[in-house]
DNA sequence: ATCATTTTGTTTCCCGGTCAACAATTAATC
DNA sequence: GATTAATTGTTGACCGGGAAACAAAATGAT
């Protein structure tokens, strides 16, 4: 196996790990909300006039996926939507207040996860960081660059 | 956000743009068959006495659904199923010829995946790569001591 | 202004994976 | 050796996401 084949194949290997080591704290404190459901909630307070067809863009989705994704949401009162007076077609979401406790719960998990993989990280060099940062921003620009060029777009 | 966010941030966004860029050569070259199969003939042909445990374990999902999948691997001919004589509740599988025949094309696809992103890795330096990979390296580590410590198991 | 094309969101059907309950076999404990 | 516990694999109910067909609205072409 070659260096390229192994590097990839050992940071599959780690999410994989991290989303099966997060999902239980996160069922205990988020009982109820899927992680799905979760993310997309962090991604609509994260950016500003979000969609359906943005958030399949953004996670490799189809719409039809968000579309019943973000029904439910409003379902249980976690999101509303709204549209802008002059556009009838585009519907925009926004967490409501339950949301928005959803959200910090999540962010505060997120940081004890960093807390606890914080002994990995203090090991990391600042160098370090700034080459694999240099490195995975290249290799996601030649990426975009393929898709580009392949006509991909999303169902 | 940190740049330990960032990092992680942008490698799951490089693995969903590889994902969603291979699957049309994908299903061009290997129709009829689904990257999860395929995925699975790889491991079995790659590993000695492979069963569902093993598996499900290696893939981070379920007994059930790797029983599911073998079993339809076996009635596509893929596959094929052996037990060692002094145990009669562990089921092995090993690939038949024209599951070998599958796993060649995969082979040979990944060699055209790794060819279309060479401009990437031959900038990067043998240190960069080294450092790269005792990184995430020392990162699955931490992460198994972790498992470990949660004494998560396989449903 | 009209008509064709594109964009956006929704819905139905289907498939793949999880969960939980289960039987069969093996390992551990006494 | 008998009994209990753990391991392995299977099955059925359930659910989340993909594919495709669709309507409504916006954009472009003429």
């Amino acid at each position: 196996m070659t260096k390229e084949e192994q590097l990839i194949m050992n940071f599959r290997d780690l999410f994989n790990k991290i989303a099966w080591l997060n999902k239980p704290k996160m069922e205990d404190r988020l009982k109820g909300y899927k992680p799905s459901e979760v993310h997309c909630i962090e991604f609509i307070e994260k950016n500003r006039e979000t969609n359906v067809t943005k958030l399949a863009e953004s996670f490799y989705m189809t719409r039809g996926a968000m579309s019943k994704l973000t029904k439910k949401l409003i379902k249980k009162g976690l999101i509303e939507n709204y549209q802008k007076p002059n556009n009838k077609k585009e519907i925009y979401f926004r967490l409501t207040d339950q949301g928005k406790v959803i959200y910090n719960i999540h962010e505060e998990l997120h940081k004890q996860f960093i807390e606890r993989d914080k002994a990995v990280f203090e090991q990391v060099t600042e160098e370090q960081f700034d080459s694999m940062l240099r490195f995975v921003e290249k290799y996601n620009k030649h990426l975009d660059a393929e898709i580009k060029k392949q006509g991909l777009t999303t169902n």
